[in-house]
RNA sequence: GGGGUCGUGGUGCAGUUGGUUAGCACAUCGGCCUGUCAAGCCGAAGGUCGCGGGUUCAAGUCCCGUCGGCCCCGCCA
């Protein structure tokens, strides 16, 4: 390399005239005119144009020059010609006439277009996935990822926050997600687990007396895909000591305050609203939901309970509810578009769909002789529905009807571009229940995790009412994303014992899985809490990306493979026979 | 595990009720061209229509299977 760049390809400007530079960096377009050639040299930091004239030395390599050939131009900095102004470049004022050329390297016709927007499928960008990097929309989300981990550093460490790292080969714990397994060599027969969160290592460094944890942790499930979940993703995760659940609120919203303001020049207010579980289901169908449109559900089961509409009456005196929402102003649906939103709830398991729409004081079509002109009033005035707005309803049992309807308003806001590209919604979520019952073990499991403390004042119901006991739990919820999740911890050793016993896990298997826990907390651990949030959706969210594989360097794809190198791939015999690992046929 | 959708020169797409030699744009190669910035004009090369099987006189097109991408359900404490 004889040409050492002086300057960057988006740092030349007017002030930089007659300066004589080098630059180095990709040929994203060539513009030949058979005399004069024109580069566009681009970089990390933008293009610059190039223009080397045919007396120029750079003359005969430039004319062999194509794309994403590397090369360096040295030359002098040159104010472009009246109306020959690119006001589209950020150095669209200048350009340069190069005096030397020196081709570091060629490339092949790149299989997919680095410049210009996105034009080729995925699986080729995964393949190629350093060429679909070099795009500069690409570079521009890791720069977002890359500044909020800075922000997140400075933040906690400002706040006496410690980063500690945890280990990767850890003890494979039941509960939760299916874990990814490490073989040991050492060990035959035994195996690691790689973590799916750091959560016992962080609940040990506060027994430790670290008193405030973060880390920026890679963590992995072995589950299936989505455009938002990947089998390896990145947490921050985040532990404090001798606190309750408002010192993490706090902590966590001066930290998105700062992310706002420092990413998107945007002030977000805190503190932020907080909607307890219970709800966020009733209202919108969803533990995670997008506030930054109404679309309100409405249980109407008291109110039709007595209506002649048998569909209705029937479903709430066998115990389900009917419930609906108010589309406004989409009473000018067409036939169709009823028919096909119907389609739409019936894909989802509902049985049908009743769409009213609203003329004044009565109901366009057939199912307005079945209601009273108070229950119309009545469901009128409870759903605050107009003249001209579409009603909405769905008669089954509470589980099913509020999911659909939750599903039904996020399709509807899509459908009615209700929602808008800068607005940013934020919202904790409380009050969480403290198991579930999973009907496939006939048991019940933690909602959250087996660590997380109920509330005080429902402990005695851990074993004799589980259903109704709530959790010191909150999750953080962003344009209907589940960004961040925590609880206070249960720092206890006997009330972790009989959470144990809550979940099913007997005394023994409770010592055998996690038994170095439940020793700690013998130890003075003092009483802690914390959260985790999801770095890569965050970075989505912030980076305006609908799926998460445009912020994670090397993703997988849906099926979990890497198509870049193909992983996973097979291994030798040698390497099985070590780990004293026999295939089945 | 299930459902949906897509797979056609290097890339992105079109291809009708099955019917001549599978078409277009960009890229590539050659020629012309000194102010372009998605440069332009002329020309050329480039295809096992994902793969396998079937129906048919005839399949890119219809059927079955399979592989892969994407989206969703289950799953994800």
């Amino acid at each position: 390399m004889e040409l050492r760049r002086t300057h960057n390809c988006g740092e030349l400007d007017s002030q930089d005239i007659s300066k004589t530079v080098i630059l180095s960096g990709w040929v994203d377009r060539r513009r030949d005119h058979g005399g004069l050639i024109f580069i566009d040299l681009r970089d990390r930091w933008g293009i610059t144009q190039i223009r080397i004239e045919p007396v120029s030395k750079a003359y005969k390599d430039a004319k062999r020059l194509r794309s994403e050939f590397v090369v360096s131009f040295k030359g002098i900095v040159v104010e472009r010609p009246e109306g020959m102004i690119n006001k589209k470049l950020k150095t669209g004022e200048i350009e340069i006439v190069a005096e030397e050329i020196e081709i570091l390297n060629e490339s092949l016709t790149p299989p997919l277009h680095i410049s210009g927007e996105v034009n080729s499928s995925e699986d080729l960008r995964l393949k190629y996935r350093y060429l679909d990097l070099r795009r500069p929309e690409m570079q521009k989300n890791f720069l977002i990822r890359h500044k909020l981990c800075q922000i997140v550093r400075q933040y906690f460490s400002e706040n006496n926050f410690v980063e500690v790292e945890t280990p990767f080969l850890m003890k494979s714990t039941p509960e939760g997600a299916r874990d990814f397994l490490v073989p040991s060599r050492v060990w035959n027969g035994r195996f690691y687990a790689l973590p799916q969160s750091p959560q016992t290592y962080k609940q040990l460094l506060m027994v430790a007396g670290f008193d405030r944890y973060f880390q920026i942790v890679k963590c992995f499930r072995d589950e299936d895909l989505r455009a938002d979940r990947q089998p390896e993703f990145t947490q921050i995760d985040v532990e404090m000591s001798f606190i309750d659940v408002h010192d993490i609120i706090a902590v966590v919203e001066n930290l998105m305050v700062r992310i706002f303001k420092n990413l998107l020049d945007i002030e977000i207010k805190s503190p932020f609203i907080k909607i307890p579980y219970s709800e966020a289901m009733s209202k919108y169908g969803s533990d995670k939901p997008d506030l930054r449109f109404d679309l309100q559900i409405f249980n109407i089961s008291d109110l039709v309970v007595e209506s002649d509409f048998k569909v209705f009456s029937d479903t709430v005196k066998s115990g389900n509810v009917v419930a609906g929402i108010c589309a406004r102003n989409c009473a000018g649906f067409s036939r169709k578009q009823i028919d096909d939103l119907i389609q739409w709830v019936k894909d989802r398991g509902a049985k049908g769909l009743a769409a009213i729409k609203v003329k004044g004081t009565d109901w366009e079509g057939s199912l307005n002789k079945f209601f009273t002109e108070n229950i119309r009033k009545n469901i009128v005035r409870k759903m605050d529905a107009k003249d001209g707005d579409l009603l909405l309803f769905l008669a089954d049992t509470t589980e099913l009807v509020f999911s659909i309807l939750g599903d039904l308003r996020i399709y509807l806001a899509k459908n009615l571009k209700l929602i808008s590209e800068n607005e940013y919604k934020l919202a904790w979520i409380v009050d969480f229940p403290l198991f579930e019952y999973n009907s496939e073990e006939k048991r019940y499991v933690a909602r959250h995790h087996p660590f997380t403390s109920p509330k005080l004042a429902d402990i005695d119901k851990i074993l004799t009412e589980p259903e109704k006991v709530q959790a010191r739990a909150y999750d953080l919820v962003l344009n209907g994303m589940e960004i961040a999740g925590g609880s206070i911890r249960i720092s206890n050793t006997e009330l972790q014992q009989k959470m144990f016993r809550a979940l099913g896990i007997g005394d023994e298997e409770a010592n055998d899985k996690f038994g170095f826990l439940l020793e700690a907390l013998n130890y003075g651990a003092p009483p802690h809490g914390g959260i985790a949030f999801g770095l890569d959706r965050l970075v989505m969210i912030l980076a305006k990306c609908i799926s998460i594989r445009e912020v994670i360097a090397f993703p997988k794809t849906a099926s979990a493979m890497s198509l870049m190198d193909n992983a996973p791939s097979v291994v030798s015999q040698v390497q099985l026979d070590e780990l004293g690992i026999k295939l089945k046929k």
